[in-house]
DNA sequence: TGGGTTGGTAAGTCATGGCTTAAGGTTAGT
DNA sequence: ACTAACCTTAAGCCATGACTTACCAACCCA
């Protein structure tokens, strides 16, 4: 559901590689910023995504403002994948299943292609 | 490292819903195009990138293209996700108990942001 | 062999978003 | 108060990629 923001933040490779330096530890802005080829205010930019995607977490301390990640956020994504990945590992098995019961029909046509469909149209 | 193709696939909402569809079993890429307001062939140009980003698998039967889930490829990101959170979650609880130790060094040496200016263009 | 499905590919359009430079706003030190 | 350090916001440029229509290839069944 909330899903997006995280997985959007996720898909950017610089965001990324903020996330890995975050990883063991909080650091404040220009110290993360100075080791990337790109600029301060892009990184700032990609700490505000990551932040409004609850992956990242602000505390200020005089002019540096450290940010740390936000290990509740990403729990959050981990369980939505962790769902999904049960639901479809157990969509396989009963799909492998089907197709290893020899007995009942043969393994020429086991799908019944049903025609008629209403197309959802757009 | 293979991470980059998985995520910029599911950062995308037609393709969670696509994967969404799947979720529960296979389906011809005909039937799963009538439950969207795109047209099929979207919807075929996403499958080839889940695909190739090894979240998704398919399956000739006649003129049917039978796609599924990868539970394998999901799995993948699934550990690493796993992993994230873990180093964050200790990174965290360390952080935490520094705080919670008001004796012991001062923080007086919270940072020592010495320029680092070198930005390397683009 | 020809018609009817089913699905992938090509080419082109248009919005999104990541980057840059420039400017603004706080906080700390003297 | 002035100055310097740190960070964010604003405005604009440009590549990427998600869609569309049109076309093509493979397969099944009479």
């Amino acid at each position: 559901m909330t899903y997006q923001p995280k997985l959007t933040a996720l898909a950017d490779p610089t965001r990324r590689a903020i996330l890995e330096r975050l990883r063991h530890g909080a650091m404040p802005v220009g110290k993360l910023a100075a080791g990337f080829d790109v600029t301060r205010p892009a990184v700032s930019q990609h700490l505000r995504i990551l932040q409004e995607a609850g992956l990242v977490r602000s505390r200020r301390e005089g002019t540096h403002n450290f940010y740390s990640v936000d290990a509740a956020g990403l729990d959050e994504l981990r369980r939505y994948l962790d769902q999904f990945w049960t639901d479809a590992l157990a969509a396989f098995r009963a799909e492998s299943e089907r197709a290893a019961t020899p007995r009942a029909h043969s393994p020429g046509r086991s799908v019944r292609a049903r025609k008629g469909k209403k197309h959802g149209k757009r």
